[in-house]
DNA sequence: CGTGCCAGGTGCCGT
DNA sequence: ACGGCACTTGGCACG
């Protein structure tokens, strides 16, 4: 396809707010965040109808590079080939495309308002504890959640059978060195505002060696749980309340 | 666009490793490390070369649903329409897309060996502080980096001109709270390992108030640095190092 | 393979 | 705008 006939399909579609896809060889140069350059090759060009642009090389997950929504678009052809410059002022940065032939350029009017449900995940997790705190220990009662402290967030607080204080830091992934230093912090920080020593328990479907030895150290009690199995009980529950 | 062509195009494509992009409404399901529902509505599905596939909604950076490269595509058509179950093994997941109705479908061959090279990282703040460690405080020398801690890495070890062992952590954003614990996470390693205190200084173009507060109490010094002063530094030197 | 860590991370939500 | 945090994070390097 001839550079003028695709600049002409770019303008018509940014203008009717349409999404555009671009097939062609192109090279990009990005200066903002950080700097990069792109050398000449086939790629897959898009411009949404948000006016966020992506550059997706023929292989891989990610962009190379990309604009998020709402950038201002330049285009014009100029000797180096078809230019598009894509600028937002916060942060400020510019993704300069040069296109230099055009193998495929059409825009779609695409409407899609489809629902889009994500379950097994660590909110997951965080709901069917709250609705059954006995999966972390039974008699556990349930007191706060996202509690802030400081700068940071507990994910749930809670009392155990005894009275105690319990501070229970859930993970969807096996749990790290690191988790255990975080949920460490947090303790001392209730510690300070709330003068008591609070429990510590580690809510995650696995927990890695190290962490484990480390949170012996720090007495952080680990429960093993999943965003699966949590995800199965919420299911569960819901299908019951739905016979109640 | 048939279905029943779409079909052909997406198979001819598949066998002679081209990249497909396909127009169309669709619905998909996916199950695996997650679990999610993307209800009906127009959408982009991208096919790339290594079998990597990509659903982009008309909006936004990510795509609403993919698999990473190298799954094992089957289509199909069906009843509920154009049918693509994308699976892999480890980590066990399937997606599975259900195109209702195709405006486009096409395939193209695309050769893309440009390379693609990126600045100002927090790799070239490392380089710049190792090329002249006098950016972080004059006469400091560097000992070791990536010295690996138990199971933690630190950026940068050096000796300040007392000789004391000085912990060089470097961020390319803003320092936050966070940070400033790491680093003293780290310093309480070294100091078990070696024996002696050592001396942290924090790098970062800039650092949260919580994180300046913290870190005076915590004795962590920072030291203002950004990725773009770092790249310019670079560049200034492999500039005269072409002279010299 | 897991383990740690950066990323132009993005996205969401809160102050 | 800054801050904290999850994400099917992805990606890489290293033991």
């Amino acid at each position: 396809m001839d550079l003028a006939e695709a600049l002409e399909k770019i303008m018509s579609g940014l203008s009717s707010g349409r999404t555009i896809i671009v097939v062609g060889s192109m090279h990009a140069h990005y200066a903002g965040r950080s700097t990069s350059w792109l050398a000449e090759g086939d790629r897959l060009l898009i411009i949404k109808s948000d006016k966020s642009i992506l550059i997706h090389r023929p292989t891989g997950y990610e962009p190379v590079n990309w604009q998020p929504p709402g950038v201002v678009i330049n285009a014009q052809i100029t000797e180096e080939g078809l230019v598009l410059e894509c600028s937002r002022k916060s942060p400020p940065e510019i993704l300069r495309i040069v296109i230099t032939e055009v193998y495929s350029a059409e825009s779609y009017r695409l409407v899609d308002n489809g629902e889009f449900i994500i379950h097994a995940r660590e909110e997951d997790m965080k709901a069917a504890i709250i609705n059954s705190p006995d999966i972390v220990e039974p008699g556990l009662r349930i007191v706060e959640t996202e509690r802030r402290i400081g700068d940071e967030y507990i994910d749930i607080l809670a009392v155990d059978s005894s009275g105690q204080i319990v501070i229970i830091e859930i993970k969807r992934k096996r749990a790290t060195r690191r988790d255990v230093e975080q949920i460490v912090d947090y303790a001392t920080q209730v510690e300070k505002e709330l003068g008591r020593k609070p429990r510590k328990i580690l809510v995650a479907p696995s927990i890695s060696k190290e962490a484990a030895s480390l949170s012996m150290v720090l007495r952080v009690e680990y429960k093993c749980f999943s965003p699966r199995l949590a995800y199965e009980i919420l299911s569960k529950k819901k299908g019951l309340d739905r016979f109640l």
